[in-house]
DNA sequence: AATATAATTTAGGCATACCTAATTTTTTTA
DNA sequence: TAAAAAAATTAGGTATGCCTAAATTATATT
C-alpha cells in the first residue's frame, strides 16, 4: 500500500495536470512543502511507477498513477457525500473529513457506502465521483461570470475550496441542481444579479468565479 | 494531537493495566514491536504528561493518558457499531476498519454517530461503549466455561479477538443478549453443550473461554 | 549571445518510529 | 548470598518525509 503522503502528491499532480507535465513548483505550491521536497518525492513516485519524471522537466502521471489518483478521489467525493446524506453533515464540513478518511477505508466500506447512496455519479459541490473501474465525467461547465442577464442556467459545481463561500452559497439555497435567472450585471467588476426562488441576490465576482453552471432552455 | 503511534501505545496500556503498572515486555508483545523500541516512547509517554514511568518499574497511565485512551475505545466501539447497523458490516469485519478509522474521525463524526445510534453503550461484541466524558462500564461478565449443566444464561459479551470465532458463533446464532440452556458437560475438557433456540450445539474450551455471560433466573 | 532571473535539484539536517545488539538492572534460583 | 536468568535500557542504525541553503540548469531579457 502506497502512504498517505504519495496518496496525496498523486492526487495533487492528478488535479494540476492539465494535458501539459506538472512542475514541481506548482505541487510544492499546492501541497505547502518546499520544493526539495518535491523532487525527492517525485523521484521516489517515478522509482513506484506513479509518474515519468524527466529532470527539470515536470511530471507526468501514468497509468497506476491515474488509477490511484482516480481511486482516492472516488474515496474522497464518496464519503462526502456519504457524510452529508447519511450523517446530516452540512457541505462545508465534509472536505476536511473526506481529506483524512479517503486514506483509511477499505474496499468493504468504499463499497458499502456506495451501494448506500445508490451508487452516486456526483459530490455535494456537484464534483464527478469517478466509478470503480475509473471512469469519470470530464464535462466543464461554465463560469457563472460572463453569463449574460435574462439567461437562465442550472448550478452544476461549486468549487469547495473554501468552506465559508459554501456556507454563504447555503444560506441563499445556491446548490447544484438549482436553477437561476441572470437578472443584471453591474459595470466595472460590479455584482451580478440573479434570481432563486423569486429572490434577488447580488453576487461579487469571488462568488460568479466559483459556480459553473449550464445554460437552461426557456420554458415556453 | 497525538500520533497514531502514541494512541496506539495508550489503548494498550489500559487494556493492559489491571490495577498494576505494565511491563514494557506486555507493550512490546501486544504491540508486536521490540522491547528496545517500547523504552523508547514510554520515555515520549511520560515526557508528553500521559503515562508516569520510573525506570525498570513499568508504566501507569496518568488522568490524562487514560482520557486519550478511554477517546479512542470509545472511538472503536462507536465506529464498529455504525458500520454493523448503518453499513451493514458483519460483525467479524468491523474491528479492523475500525481500528484505521478511530484515529482519523473528528468530534462531529463521533457525535454524529452517536446521535445516529442513539447513544448507545455497547459494541457489536458487548464491549462497553466509555460515554464522551470518560466513563465505562467495569462489569466483568462470567466465563462460559464452569458454567454448571442445568442453568441458564445470557450471552454479554464475546472475545472480539479472532474474527473466524466471531464468524462461528454468528453462524450458530450465539451473540450477546441471547439466552443459552447449559445441557451437558463432557468430561475431560470435553465439549459444553448447550441448547439455543431449540438447537444443541457442543461447544469446545476454545469457544466457552471467549464468551462470557450472566446468569438468568428461571422463568417461572 | 551573454547575462540575469527563475526553476529545479542536490546536500546536509531533523523528527518519528521502528530495528538489532550490547549493556545494565532486577529477579530468581541454587 | 552469589551466580544465572530475565527484563529493561542504551547505543547505533534504517526509512519516511519534511526542512533550509547552496549549486545547477533552464528560461527571459537586453
Amino acid at each position: 500500500m502506497h502512504s498517505r503522503a504519495i496518496q496525496d502528491y498523486i492526487k495533487v499532480i492528478f488535479k494540476l495536470e492539465q494535458g501539459a507535465a506538472v512542475s514541481t513548483s506548482a505541487i510544492a505550491l499546492r501541497m505547502g512543502v518546499s520544493q526539495g521536497s518535491v523532487t525527492e518525492m517525485v523521484k521516489k513516485l517515478a522509482q513506484a511507477g506513479l509518474v515519468t519524471h524527466s529532470r527539470y522537466q515536470g511530471v507526468t502521471l501514468t497509468g497506476s498513477g491515474r488509477s490511484l489518483a482516480l481511486e482516492m478521489i472516488r474515496h474522497h467525493r464518496l464519503i462526502e457525500l456519504y457524510l452529508h446524506k447519511a450523517l446530516g453533515f452540512s457541505w462545508d464540513q465534509v472536505d476536511a473529513e473526506a481529506e483524512r478518511l479517503e486514506h483509511v477505508i477499505s474496499e468493504e466500506m468504499e463499497a458499502a457506502m456506495a451501494a448506500w447512496l445508490n451508487e452516486p455519479t456526483e459530490d455535494p459541490h456537484g464534483d464527478p465521483i469517478p466509478s470503480k473501474d475509473g471512469v469519470i465525467s470530464l464535462i466543464r461547465f461554465l463560469p457563472l461570470t460572463g453569463i449574460l442577464p435574462g439567461q437562465s442556467v442550472r448550478i452544476r459545481r461549486v468549487s469547495d475550496s473554501d468552506p465559508s463561500l459554501l456556507r454563504y452559497l447555503g444560506e441563499r439555497g445556491l446548490y447544484p441542481h438549482v436553477e437561476l435567472d441572470i437578472v443584471s450585471q453591474e459595470p466595472f467588476g460590479g455584482p451580478l444579479l440573479v434570481r432563486v426562488a423569486g429572490v434577488e441576490h447580488a453576487l461579487g465576482v469571488g462568488v460568479t468565479d466559483r459556480v459553473f453552471v449550464e445554460l437552461v432552455e426557456a420554458t415556453c
